[in-house]
DNA sequence: CCCACCGCCATACCGGTGGTATGTTCGTGC
DNA sequence: GCACGAACATACCACCGGTATGGCGGTGGG
């Protein structure tokens, strides 16, 4: 049966994760030292030292934990009862929408590939947004809706280029304008590779 | 008159810049000293330490020297003599290359945004890679090659998805496949936003 | 109910690194 | 040829990631 020290024990990594999430995106990587993170947690380095092998899996959870919840919402757009096309509309808004949280832009999409490594920040990528994007587009082929790319790659643009546009919004003053030109910009694009056949 | 010693100076402070390059390729800004920047251009710290304020202004005069390259070789494909299409394309090509070079790809586009911040890099990008593809947008539009988009933001998604697929091309291990790949469905999506009356 | 055990966490300490202060050499201009 | 200062070298400090060790308390067997 669980015990109270598993409570405990789950209680204060998951508050440690919570720290690294904020310190990791208020002042980036390098610059937030364990003790910081410990700190606000109300634990010291031992602990954390006790729940992750280093500073680097330390980030990797926080990764995790911005991920997931990205994750969580694309999927269950994706999934929902619409046309494919009207659910890949709307997956696009909702994954511009959480590039735009300061969470998910520093710490997945700008600092993970340099921390974690690019080749493992792609490994991870694979089973998260990037992954659900490449699916999408491949249920857009599948249906018909698009004529056929090479899947992997033309994924990877849109991915490209949809996070240097989010960092862009979330930087600007303007970000309704500028996020509507952006999207503007965007269905333009895809509705040139649609299928004239399925047109609506 | 130019003394010896300005001789002297530049050249140390060259061999700086151009170990810092190599170091920050092969283990990245946060795994190499300053210590070994400088022994290997032969000098101590307090050399280093003479000639940039620190660790960071080192980053950005290696950063400047791969950029100042890529700038080069772009500009003079750009201002060429032919067509403001063909010179387009060339472009694209020359600058999906330049990506291929792991310095550029590591230092310009993967810790550049992390190191310097995201928005001293897009500033240093205006006055290269990035305001190059800009210029190239713009006349473009201005020769009526290309449908009237806004050129900010159509730009910002075209070098962003071009640094990420250029990234995938780079690591994987048929480099000339993938590239070709790319390059393919970039001219593909390019094509579709031509203007249809300057099809040739 | 008690006690031995061990997971959970704290404390103390080390090596390395960015940064600073100070010393030393040597070319340059008067 | 001499004083001056630029161009470096040396010595040192503060901080941080990582490790080793100590101790407290919940847990489970008897």
């Amino acid at each position: 049966m669980r015990s109270r020290r598993d409570d405990y024990s789950e209680s204060t990594r998951a508050a440690l994760v919570k720290s690294a999430v904020r310190l990791f995106t208020e002042r980036g990587y390098a610059g937030t030292s364990l003790d910081e993170i410990a700190k606000r947690a109300r634990v010291t380095k031992g602990a954390l030292y006790h729940h992750f092998s280093g500073k680097q899996a330390v980030f990797e959870a926080a990764f995790d934990e911005v991920e997931s919840d990205v994750k969580g919402r694309l999927e269950k757009i994706l999934s929902g009862p619409e046309p494919p096309w009207d659910r890949a509309l709307n997956g696009l808004r909702e994954f511009i929408g959480s590039c735009l949280d300061p969470a998910y832009q520093r710490l997945a999409l700008q600092e993970a590939p340099v921390v974690m490594g690019w080749a493992r920040w792609r490994e991870a990528e694979d089973r998260y947004s990037f992954g659900l994007i490449k699916q999408a587009l491949q249920d857009l082929i599948d249906a018909g809706e698009v004529l056929a790319v090479p899947v992997e790659v033309t994924s990877r643009l849109l991915f490209g280029a949809l996070c240097s546009a989010a960092t862009e919004i979330a930087h600007s003053t303007d970000q309704r304008k500028v996020g509507d030109e952006i999207e503007d910009v965007v269905v333009r694009l895809l509705n040139q590779v649609r299928r004239p056949a399925a047109d609506a």
